[in-house]
DNA sequence: CCAAAAGTGTTACGCTTACACCCATGA
DNA sequence: TCATGGGTGTAAGCGTAACACTTTTGG
């Protein structure tokens, strides 16, 4: 579960940050390490029934703009113990959204991450490439963005989720010509420090879409 | 299971087709339906070691170059009984192999399928889907081709997975440039029916790789 | 009037497709 | 020498990144 942050800490200038979900294990194997939430498939459930179920008992589900299947990783010494298999998901809530959040349970940004229990680093890390990628030919964007938005807002999410600076110039034009977003034709308050006003920008779709398959956001040089 | 194979029958010209390896089920549910190869996973083995133990039921497995895990399909009600998940994967076998198949087993075209089983036909589309995005950007098509070929050769296996046709000049240049083939130096034969003999080729790398994020193979128009 | 933020116009570049033209071989 | 297939050179198209410049607001 990932969700685009203000940069926590003292001494940071809250910055928006890519974060993902974790829950501190207060019992062994591994305690003290961080997990992904998850748990058991019931019987009759499907998988992404089940995630919905295990997830509910984080956060509210009201706030999860998207929830997709990635891979499964089945080695089976992966855990100690039964030999489980776990099928891992990519599930996003957009920004300005504060979830209430369980006492052992807690958002770390991505790029330093605490330590995890068992192959949950490399989990996180190739959902972070499935994101990554997704941005570039799809409008998995909504999931992270507000319902309405400025672009230098929208900017910041996608620079924060990518990894790397975005042009928001740039990023506007290619995703509307893509027709992912578009103009709202409300415009923003300026903040204190003056500027010209920014207009507003929605999602054409709340739902998932491959929007052109050929399509790349590049790093920058 | 793929392989770019000449198309069977009388009046056609054995120009090379995607195949699936399909396997006719002998009893019901769905008997006469043609299922992909597969079974349960033991305790002690790896996913990948399953499907390696299903599939030598079937074929030689030296013929498999590359095999990889896509998709879980976890409907519950997917196969009629007990809830079974089922973890798909991709296999691939080099073109001008001839594997041995037992009487129940055959190659079908992808773009052609029986009545499959169950969700057998989504999940074969979905690995086509997959195998199309990946010859784009990874060296996959290793596990299409010979050891050696000429470029004519290769265009046409990447016509066939790829599903429309592909120039060969303009195959030999993306490829070469990303370092995925190489020249041997030896040249083949010309043909029966004359023509300028064509310089071989190999891929650099025998194993999967990821050769460049953001290539693309467009189809024309 | 100045600083700050947003938005526009334009250029440059990389990668891919398209296609006309030249090369080598067998009959 | 002609037909056939292989290979080279080159141009065109498209999409994205880069960046200078203009617009609109607050102090």
């Amino acid at each position: 579960m990932f969700q685009v942050r203000p940069q926590q800490g003292p001494a940071t200038d809250g910055k928006p940050v890519l974060h993902v979900l974790l829950w501190q294990r207060a019992l062994d194997p591994q305690r003290g390490r961080w997990s992904l939430p998850g748990g058991r498939l019931g019987d009759d459930e499907t998988m992404t029934d089940s995630v919905r179920r295990q997830l509910a008992e984080k956060v509210d589900l009201r706030e999860l703009a998207h929830l997709e299947q990635l891979a499964v990783f089945s080695d089976p010494d992966r855990v100690p113990g039964d030999r489980t298999i776990a099928s891992t998901f990519l599930g996003l809530v957009p920004s300005p959204a504060t979830p209430e959040l369980p006492s052992d349970t807690r958002w770390h940004p991505v790029s330093d991450l605490p330590p995890t229990a068992f192959d949950h680093g490399p989990m996180v890390d190739h959902a972070h490439n499935r994101l990554v990628a997704k941005l570039s030919y799809t409008n998995i964007g909504f999931a992270l963005a507000p319902g309405e938005f400025a672009l230098s807002t929208l900017r910041d999410i996608y620079s924060a989720a990518l990894g790397h600076p975005v042009d928001a110039t740039n990023l506007q034009r290619v995703l509307e010509r893509r027709h992912v977003i578009t103009r709202t034709g409300t415009t923003a308050r300026s903040g204190r420090s003056g500027g010209r006003p920014a207009a507003l920008y929605r999602f054409a779709d709340a739902r998932y879409r491959v929007t052109d398959e050929f399509a790349a956001l590049r790093p920058p040089g």
